[in-house]
DNA sequence: CTATTTTTTTCGACGCCCGAAAAAAAGTTG
DNA sequence: CAACTTTTTTTCGGGCGTCGAAAAAAATAG
């Protein structure tokens, strides 16, 4: 990138672009491209000297926990991944006591094995399904783990000298659309991710918005129905339990809703094999999915009146079947909310995509360096 | 205040505090005291030389619209309220066509009967109930008024030559509350008014939060239950239709829950007389506020599941009557919501005061004075 | 009257940003 | 191929806001 587009960009005077740059290059933080292969349309005026950010300066790591599986990921400081590695755990066992250990080994083991100094690793993002607490950086409760209260940022950052921050993992979507498509996906707008859970991501005034605790945002366990289905959270009648892969298997079945949600066998394809069948035209399953839409919509509109978001996005392996959830999601919209507060809505599916997570890890620590290194030792000095 | 305060406060050096307060007073928006009774325990050292704003730097005018009424208050540059006035007008022919120009005339005769002159106002700051559009400044839909999408900024701004904002009314009440208390009220925050309606306001992250459209917060139209009791809006099962004072007419009267609303004989008082009938044993007026308080529990519930605040805070009329609410709302909160999402919550109940909005929408235009004349004039030149 | 204490002001300096002008490095033209 | 044009980058001087240190101001204490 060359200085001159860093000043549109930045809204900045070329003569402060060139200040900036020059004690940016000093300290190692971006170095010079000598193109000797000058792009095509070469046209008159003195060339373009690109600059590029110095990958060696720094790496980050993102963790992603889901239920028995640490996803390890390792980049540079362009935010290029160069290394990414899976190691299983045994959920069933993983509690407070056990799980720390689990994974400053795994970390430990992944960075030896990249070939990497340790001591390069400067920031280590950490997202985990179920509910977070990213002060105290413990996992509460997650269908990830068998114990609750698991801390994880305090034994990762006592292994390792990076500073380690925990997220709730839709969050992390929420962050990855923002970064991928600015335009879009700023100012207010919700993710609603419907998987093994329902997650939701919320970016209000564009800023990524966490609640008072970092617990924010669990719209699945937001109550559909008073005293209505059987919820993994122990409770009745939420969103999730009318949303999620072990409620649509439970409908489908015809059980009772208030089966345990616990003796429900799914599988990470179950949502896959409903869409099959919906798409075979079980009207079981379709009738299942419709009821599903209704509740989606429902949650819909109550996020709608408390938020007002400008879009609402829909992702996550569960959406997979929107096109059987829609016309009853878009019908409770219409019953349950005014139209006054529901005309200025976009609603847009994204196809689910694993990688949302790791990428927002990424960019969230791309941010966190950039502020550590850029505006504290870079300019004010 | 002295200048050695001013420091502390806003952790500027005294030399910048110096250099500041000497441009302000330049321009005279705020003057020296010459204290002649010195506070008695003076003590050694430099006596601190007081500063005060100059009141008479500038005038606001805030208006609140409620049905059949305006509230104007007229306030200089301290803050103070130096006059103010109630103006009836007829609600039910109201409309985008007539009441403007009542607005215009309204506040016209107040500023001329208040002796100053027109161009002293800078600011007006208009709250109404209902559903208000800041962005277009006008509202889309209220009680107060019979017909739909009432400019109310547009006309204001042509007749005087002050900056005219409108906000929802319980919006202003959490400015105020955070005016009044920031200790206490910052942070993450949520505010619901139960009232002739149910409204509510956010208070995120240290800011107040409107939504995209300035529509967020309407609580009371967040679903509570689907095909439930017949709301105002027209839908069924809003929140409103089960704490709102036409809610709980239909209730102890035992009348269907598809009564249209706009046949229940509410009144200002109805709230005061079911709190004295519960007061006084009243069964049937028990049950419902029973029920009331189970919707308000849920409703809390949803809230707290999406946006996890710190604290909740409960006011308005409908709130005299808490003590018979409070049991079955904390129940619902707890069938509705695992103990992890509700542990950290505060609930506040304030006594309902009129004047909250007031000052509110005082607050908000002091806040845009400050940045108008203080940034943009003051310091940069 | 001198010392002490506290508040306020003055002074010089630094960091960040800017506009204007100059320099650099290419292409274009006669 | 030298002079001109164009575009990018750098240099230079200045403005603004902030700061620390020192000085000044205004009181009390002894």
């Amino acid at each position: 990138m060359a200085r001159i587009d860093l000043g549109r960009a930045t809204q900045l005077s070329p003569a402060t672009i060139t200040a900036i740059t020059s004690d940016m290059l000093e300290e190692g933080l971006i170095v010079g491209i000598d193109a000797d292969e000058p792009k095509a349309p070469l046209g008159r005026g003195r060339p373009r000297s690109l600059l590029a950010i110095d990958g060696g300066a720094a790496n980050v790591i993102s963790v992603r926990i889901s239920v028995s599986r640490i996803d390890l990921a390792l980049a540079d400081f362009t935010g290029r991944i160069f290394h990414s590695r899976k190691v299983y755990y045994d959920a069933s066992t993983a509690n407070a006591a056990t799980f720390p250990s689990t994974l400053t080994d795994a970390v430990r083991t992944f960075v030896s094995e990249a070939g990497i100094e340790p001591a390069s690793v400067l920031e280590i993002g950490v997202a985990s399904q179920g509910i977070v607490d990213t002060n105290k950086g413990e996992v509460v409760w997650s269908p990830a783990f068998s114990g609750r209260n698991i801390p994880l940022v305090g034994p990762l950052q006592e292994t390792f000298s990076a500073r380690v921050t925990l997220s709730n993992d839709t969050n992390m979507i929420t962050e990855a659309l923002h970064w991928s498509d600015p335009q879009r996906y700023s100012g207010t707008f919700a993710v609603v991710m419907v998987d093994y859970g329902v997650g939701m991501g919320l970016f209000l005034d564009d800023h990524l918005f966490v609640g008072a605790s970092g617990a924010a945002a669990e719209i699945g366990h937001a109550n559909h129905i008073p005293g209505g289905a059987r919820c993994r959270c122990g409770r009745r009648g939420c969103l999730e339990a009318y949303l999620a892969d072990y409620a649509l298997l439970r409908m489908t079945q015809g059980l009772a809703d208030d089966t345990d949600p616990a003796n429900m066998p799914v599988t990470p394809q179950t949502f896959e094999e409903l869409h099959d069948r919906a798409e075979g035209g079980d009207a079981g399953v379709i009738a299942s999915l419709h009821q599903a839409g209704t509740a989606l919509g429902y949650g819909i509109a109550r996020l709608l009146a408390v938020i007002d978001p400008a879009r609402v996005v829909l992702t996550g392996a569960g959406i997979r079947a929107y096109p059987f959830m829609e016309g009853a999601m878009h019908e409770a919209l219409e019953a349950a909310l005014v139209e006054d507060l529901r005309r200025s809505l976009t609603i847009d599916v994204v196809p689910w995509n694993e990688d949302f997570i790791r990428r927002g890890l990424i960019a969230q620590a791309m941010r966190r360096l950039d502020e550590t290194l850029v505006i504290a030792t870079g300019r004010s000095r």
